[in-house]
DNA sequence: ACACAATTTCAGTTTTTCTGAAATTAAAAA
DNA sequence: TTTTTAATTTCAGAAAAACTGAAATTGTGT
């Protein structure tokens, strides 16, 4: 039979301690206890590990056992370490896809959270459209994503991160600007309106039209507020994906049900590690 | 409590497997027994490690711990390897100190037998004269000697290898070199003796006289001997101390007490290497 | 050689691990 | 979907292993 952990363990407290009764007590063990686990040690080596009964001098072989088995121990409970501390979430990588307005908004503090919580974990973001955040999720290269498209399918688990409503975009000095009420639908008729990816996520009838008849749809953000910036017109985004002091005026919409929804995307049946679901739960807990 | 050996191996097992059952077969247990182990681990570290309990895709700190506790197994299991294989003296060192004659005459063998049967064993050898050996074991850095003295003290173990009987040593046109019976001493009488270390052994009353009359003593065998061949007279020594094909003739004394014993020397108290152990059996084999 | 202290042995107890049957659960098939 | 089927888990009892405390043994220092 295979030498037992415990049973090394013992040789070594007692060759350390150079007696039985300090050993036992440091292994909380009778000293009956552990000169049976020598003896064990000693018949399946079939060779005597100390000079004497009185456990004060090791021979040629107890040596050689306490230097290589003491070696042997911290190897091996330095690897049980390191998966413990794998399986708590104090070690490994995250890797994140997401949109740029996650990317750039909310994360950095989660991120800084998380690192000072576990500095050890190692974290990839990236950030691209939903789409592609959907396909990264799917063949793997991300532990999950974070984008605006509810696409639940087999293979691919959607669960709701938060929802923030759409508002209207225009530099301070456009005549909207002055409305102090939420504004209706009614008020983009004859207004220069500018469209954008995300407002495809309005389901509302009157403002699917309104959007059906526009001349003019910017996919980027950046650009598409530089052309705000330039009097071109106004256009609707979802609070996140305007930059905080930014030099453009924010009107809450009178259409409560226009808002941007953000999904984790995950792999249906892909459990993510311990430390991706740390980072995933430390966003949640940032939103919430 | 701590990660146990048997319960790493059957996780990796059935990790492996992809199933319970080739693993319990695998393992010689039954599926209940595997089961319990991995709830076990489970439950020590916290987290599931399969993604389903069908345990055929394992979950990222599944994979995780099959890859670092494989790793930690295997290094393990060749550390309780190599101890083992040092506890039945396949590997370690062998140092040994030994008059010259023996380390010339019955060494070599010995050596090549041995190296043959374990050939991960180092050996150290050093030949001196007895009083050089004697020291050398008795501080420890060697881990046997053979000499020729027998001087067991409260530290130095002493051990009869071999008794080999002197004779006279001449060079074959030398007058006594016909004689064909066993020389007596007074055989010696007119003869011109040259005198050697060795020859402090030889206990018999007439032949010390002999000895306490000699003109020329030559510590060196190979000064000595040359000093025979040009026709400066006769020696005793032991038979292994004159090379087997010589140009000299070995006559036998009529008294058979004159003879060199050989010893083991050991430190008392301290048990040897299995290797060192095996290759004292080894000469011991070689010289009965 | 003696007395003392440490270690080992032994028998019985506790703890751990294992087995086999039954229950549960998941995947496959209808 | 429901049924069938196969794998896994749970459970209670059995077997094995490890442990304890008392007694016997052994070795050390005087």
């Amino acid at each position: 039979m295979n030498i037992k952990l415990d049973i090394l363990r013992s040789f070594i407290t007692v060759a350390e301690c150079g007696n039985l009764q300090e050993a036992s007590e440091a292994l909380s063990r009778t000293p009956s206890a552990i000169s049976m686990s020598l003896k064990q040690l000693n018949e399946q080596l079939g060779v005597e590990l100390f000079e004497t009964d009185r456990k004060s001098s090791l021979t040629p072989v107890g040596r050689f056992v306490l230097e290589e088995g003491r070696r042997a121990l911290t190897d091996f409970d330095e690897s049980m370490h390191t998966i413990q501390r794998y399986a708590h979430g104090e070690m490994g990588v995250v890797r994140i896809a997401t949109v740029p307005s996650v990317a750039t908004r909310l994360l950095p503090t989660v991120v800084r959270r998380f690192q000072l919580a576990t500095p050890n974990v190692r974290l990839e973001l990236r950030d691209t459209d939903s789409e592609m955040v959907a396909t990264a999720v799917r063949n793997g290269s991300v532990d999950f994503g974070i984008a605006s498209l509810s696409v639940a399918s087999s293979d691919l688990d959607c669960e709701l991160l938060l929802e923030e409503p759409f508002g209207l975009v225009c530099r301070p000095n456009h005549p909207l600007a002055n409305v102090k009420k939420p504004l209706s639908w009614q008020a983009l008729e004859g207004i220069s309106f500018i469209s954008n990816g995300l407002c495809a996520q309005i389901r509302d009838s009157d403002f699917i039209q309104i959007n059906a008849n526009t001349q003019i749809q910017v996919h980027n953000i950046a650009t598409l507020l530089s052309f705000i910036d330039q009097d071109m017109g106004v256009t609707l985004l979802p609070r996140l994906a305007v930059l905080e002091k930014s030099n453009f005026s924010f009107l809450s919409l009178a259409d409560k049900t226009a808002v941007r929804k953000l999904y984790f995307l995950q792999h249906r049946h892909h459990r993510i590690s311990p430390a991706a679901l740390a980072f995933k739960q430390q966003i949640i807990s940032n939103v919430g």
